[in-house]
DNA sequence: CGGGGCTTTGAGTAAACTCAAATAGCGTGG
DNA sequence: CCACGCTATTTGAGTTTACTCAAAGCCCCG
């Protein structure tokens, strides 16, 4: 089990940076880690959750369905993301959450969580960020869901998972991880998978990326910010609990 | 201006119960109220707001805009919402905020929320209370502009609003207020107004609701979950901050 | 009584969907 | 090592939902 004073991830430029203390009272509330394969659940919706979870590594989604199967993604979570904070806060998930890759997680107890903001207002205060910047996500989703057509919207959702992994360093020299199906796509955007499909092809034929083998390559990333007239998103830094 | 300890909001079943000593912190933290005019701004995208509002009074919402002009509204703000959250966590609005009605909002110092997270955790948990419920809001705009048709769309809109208009004790024998245009409704489902327009007139016709003058009327709730394969929603209480 | 905004309707179009089938990849066990 | 089965991708063909453009009607307010 990692020792939260040598999390991998808090060595990243991207994580604010806390002090002996912060880490300490974080390593308190940890009360273990959890592995989940690939396609595997890690929450289901209308589950009582017992923990709050860290994503140490991997790709996850937090989805809805419809009773008839049709189902819509929310946003994709990598790690840093915190996965449950809704669910402890409204007792019920109103959505799930799937494992795209083999997971790790890091598991808080749930009822501490009352202590973080008795305890320690700064890390509460970070809760709150990564609630809000959460919410960031998904109104970018919505406006995608809405009103962009599906070239623009496939632009825009590979700009903010290219910007994501980019951050988190897990670009490499062969290309960004981006380990989705076309199905996860089609889900994420509010497309058929056939269309979805149709539209990968016809970025790929306007030379604005290929993503295949759960590798994106060859990105034309002002290209893609002119087709998703995308804002540039978020600062460069953000907490990690 | 309204003392927090006589807001007629908090009398209200819908909000939780705040101590004396929570609702005098709440008061200190308030510097004075705001008035904006139907369709007048609140909050523009790309500002950096002086303060964090709770609306008092009227009907506002949350919006985002492409550069040619297409608008996604993410979701509506009524009595009891809290404005400008993501805004104030990220220096830089995101969305815009817009009054659908007269406004009336409440205002805290933008600096102080950080005594909120020191001095009281119950009332800054309850902050990220709020801004997780909104999330939910948004994640189940993200799924019917994704995954619904425009007919359950715009049944899962009426039943959400229909739900918070009435936990507000806004309904009257006259009907439910619902100031909303149909370019509104449009706008937050990601549909043409004109489509909105013929699917406002199949509901009309089957009987689940009509909406005119600002009132929504011959509600057939029952109906409309069957359509909208809604699920029940929050329960009763929330806080006010 | 004249706008300006909002709603309504018609007509034609286009983006995205469904159904269906073929192809490609991948892991497993014979 | 190859065949099999499963999943994912790709393409074709026809359909539908929702869109655009355009014009007319409404209604409230000044």
């Amino acid at each position: 089990m990692v020792e939260c004073a040598a999390c991998p991830l808090r060595r990243l430029a991207a994580f604010t940076r806390y002090g002996p203390e912060e880490i300490a009272f974080i390593q308190a509330l940890k009360v273990g880690e959890m592995v989940v394969a690939a396609r595997g659940s890690i929450l289901r919706e209308g589950d009582t959750p017992e923990r709050l979870y860290t994503l140490l590594a991997g790709w996850a989604f937090r989805f809805k369905t419809l009773p008839d199967g049709r189902r819509q993604i929310l946003n994709f979570l990598l790690p840093g993301d915190l996965v449950g904070l809704q669910a402890k806060i409204f007792e019920e998930a109103a959505h799930g959450v799937d494992a795209l890759t083999d997971v790790r997680l890091c598991l808080f107890s749930r009822d501490r969580i009352w202590d973080v903001f008795r305890h320690q207002p700064q890390i509460a205060f970070d809760v709150t960020w990564l609630s809000a910047r959460e919410e960031g996500l998904v109104d970018e989703s919505l406006l995608s869901a809405g009103r962009r057509t599906a070239a623009e919207s496939v632009a825009a959702l590979v700009l903010q998972l290219h910007r994501r992994v980019s951050a988190l360093g897990l670009a490499t020299p062969a290309g960004v991880p981006m380990p989705l199906t076309q199905a996860h796509i089609a889900d994420a955007l509010g497309l058929s998978s056939v269309h979805a499909n149709r539209t990968l092809r016809l970025m790929r034929q306007r030379k604005l990326f290929t993503l295949a083998g759960g590798m994106l390559r060859d990105v034309d990333l002002a290209g893609l910010r002119r087709l998703a007239r995308a804002s540039e998103g978020e600062g460069p830094v953000r907490p990690l609990i």
